[in-house]
DNA sequence: TCTCATAATTAGTGTAGACTAATTCCTGGC
DNA sequence: GCCAGGAATTAGTCTACACTAATTATGAGA
């Protein structure tokens, strides 16, 4: 007998599914993910970053151009977009049927999305109601591979006059979520934008229905992405 | 900078504790766990298995005796039935919250023991009401290590007479599993063993309290684990 | 246009964990 | 008491993925 093919197939490893995930959300916005942004999101040095981009542009999923960056192909778009689906189904399973708080269920989520199957993942997407959005108010890819593309503006750049949905919140971290779930700042609720001081000033709100006003300082506005409300 | 010291306490990797429950499972009747049954057990090679041994005797989760074979320490006791605690609980979880069947949760349950976190795995065993039984009527370990240690027979070997409760159904097969559902054969039901043919021959149990009569082989009887009910 | 700081890559190691092939130990049967 | 066959172990490879140290490419400013 020969000694036995490499599965042409290999189910992806932990690692490959974190860095495509990495790649996926630094090149969301730009065309390429640099090598050290790759090694900064996932706290690896950059060579380790180096030698995975290598095996993975082997492998058809990114596309490599050396000293410039890398891009997913169709093929790595996918895989990260069924990771994305995969966390943020998990994420909003964990808070809504098992109480997690809002800023503790990223760590959890981030180790189950590697060993749920697809199945489990269905069926939790069946028991939330085949959900669109994650409690951080992001986008939940569908089983197919396809995800809403939004126009958000953060809040620190949205027209003083301007009816707003805040629709995600553009931070992990665990103090910032609180505070903002503490001042009602959560996702899916509705604003209007009353003022902005100059000078990279803060900007004040006004909550709707109920009126009430927040004054929202400049760094933590511009975690607050919203949409503008039509009419 | 000194070379960073070794981490003196690094987390369990994935197969350690799938050898740790393995040697577990193995060593519960017998005092040893045997080199070739536990690489059976695991789908490895047995030299795999030698190589693995020495790692945890080195890091004292077992107690080798070359040629003889492996016992656990009571370290490796405690992170053994850890890992069977969070199994049992998640199929349970499985269960009872996300429609799984009896057959079909053994291989995620195998997957997310190694992900979750404790919290996670305590967030579930409260929604499930502390439960002290799995589906399959194993005994789920406390979170302090405690494991009831039931006195179980067969039903292949129950005095013809005697009065059962049927508790853990000793197989993962889930075509056997699905036979036993549709035959009324889950944990917690009562019977009573009405006749034993000679020679091997299959035993007569009637259920309680309908009295609705099964015939049991022998193969399979000796997969029905049963406790006598006192009076 | 040249230079230099920074980013990226190559070179070389280490660890966990799997494998096959070769060897050694134990034990049951004669 | 010896010996064969099976179980266990050692020896030697391989892959994935991390690391540090050394090297090279790129592009912004003088």
């Amino acid at each position: 007998m020969q000694p036995a093919l490499r599965d042409p197939n290999p189910p992806l490893t932990r690692s490959v599914e974190d860095y495509l995930k990495a790649i996926y959300h630094l090149s969301s916005q730009g065309g390429f993910a640099a090598t050290s942004d790759i090694a900064a999101m996932l706290e690896v040095s950059p060579p380790s970053v180096s030698g995975m981009v290598k095996r993975l542009s082997e492998t058809g999923l990114i596309e490599h151009v050396p000293y410039r960056g890398v891009q997913l192909t169709s093929q790595g778009r996918r895989a990260a977009l069924r990771m994305i689906r995969r966390h943020r189904i998990l994420e909003l399973y964990l808070t809504q049927h098992l109480a997690y708080d809002w800023g503790g269920v990223h760590a959890e989520a981030e180790r189950l999305e590697h060993a749920v199957s697809d199945e489990l993942i269905e069926r939790m997407a069946s028991a939330l109601g085949q959900p669109q959005y994650d409690p951080h108010g992001d986008p939940i890819p569908t089983a197919a591979g396809d995800i809403e593309e939004a126009e958000l503006v953060a809040l620190a750049d949205a027209r003083v006059g301007a009816k707003l949905e805040l629709r995600q919140v553009g931070t992990q971290d665990a103090a910032r979520l609180r505070y903002f779930a503490e001042q009602g700042l959560t996702p899916g609720v509705l604003l209007t934008v009353s003022d902005r001081q100059p000078f990279n000033g803060p900007t004040t709100i006004a909550l709707v229905p109920s009126g009430d006003p927040r004054v929202v300082g400049r760094e933590l506005a511009q975690l607050l992405l919203c949409q503008e409300i039509g009419s």
